[in-house]
DNA sequence: TCCAATGTTTCGCC
DNA sequence: GGGCGAAACATTGG
């Protein structure tokens, strides 16, 4: 479910909710429910993998973690973190999520010139980011919300495939031309998974992630935990290229 | 049946 | 106090 083009696609599905009335609002949630009753829907948003129900004074923050869902106008058997109620037997149920109440307006929280999938994109601003951290492994950076907001362990493991860096590399070491495919790419990969995703060919497009051959080269596609958080991460030795950081690139 | 997994936050320890 | 790692959250498919 949860990374970014998944969280686009919810977005997109319930926009048929805005400018409705919230009838009621139940759930194992801890945020206060009953601000919520009667009030109308203004806006349907998302920041990288979370994403926003706004009203006028408040905003429901929705992050589905690692195993969330959603369901609209049915119901699953398990108990929903949240269902709003509205007329005409419509509904919005979310499951197993990280609910929370946003009392500030989404612009002034939300930077959303980070997030790969926005049209307010910046892709000079990662850059500048990612200078910042030389030391950091690229396989770190990609996950790294706050530069590339949006992009999750199976972006990042095709990402770094397409663009052929071994995900080991640092930051610091990356000649100039890879570090603009790496922002490229990140966005680019974002669209095209959100373009399977929704025909349901997701999986079939994966490269690297949970393989174990290279359709480039016929070389093993190794799994290793790596990283600050440990992820899996799939790669292959043979076409994707470790750069070190050298003297020639410190100086 | 069991384990790992598209993620993030919080807590405790050094 | 920073940094790190484990735990917590809870579901599902392989």
């Amino acid at each position: 479910m949860p990374e970014g083009p998944s969280i686009v696609i919810a977005k997109e599905r319930i926009q048929q909710f805005v400018g409705k009335k919230v009838l009621s609002a139940t759930g194992y949630s801890k945020i206060n429910k009953d601000q919520l009753l009667n009030k109308k829907i203004t806006a349907v948003k998302s920041w990288g993998k979370h994403l926003l129900i706004c009203f006028n004074d408040i905003t429901i923050r929705i992050h589905f973690l690692m195993f969330g869902t959603y369901s609209i106008n049915e119901r699953k058997d398990t108990n929903p973190v949240l269902s709003l109620r509205f007329a005409g037997d419509q509904e919005f149920n979310i499951y197993t999520a990280s609910v929370k109440l946003i009392d500030q307006p989404p612009d002034r929280l939300y930077d959303w010139s980070a997030d790969v999938l926005n049209e307010a994109w910046d892709a000079k601003a990662a850059r500048k980011k990612l200078k910042a951290i030389p030391d950091t492994l690229v396989a770190d950076a990609l996950l790294d919300q706050t530069i590339f907001s949006g992009v999750g362990n199976i972006i990042k493991n095709e990402v770094l495939y397409r663009i052929k860096v071994h995900p080991k590399s640092k930051i610091g070491a990356l000649p100039a031309a890879k570090l603009t495919a790496l922002i490229k790419e990140a966005r680019n990969y974002s669209f095209d998974f959100l373009k399977w995703k929704k025909e349901g060919t997701l999986q079939r497009h994966w490269l690297a992630h949970t393989k174990t051959i290279c359709k480039r080269d016929g070389a093993t596609i190794h799994k290793e935990y790596i990283g600050k958080t440990k992820r899996r991460t799939f790669f292959c030795n043979k076409c994707q290229v470790m750069y070190k950081i050298t003297k020639q690139t410190l100086f």
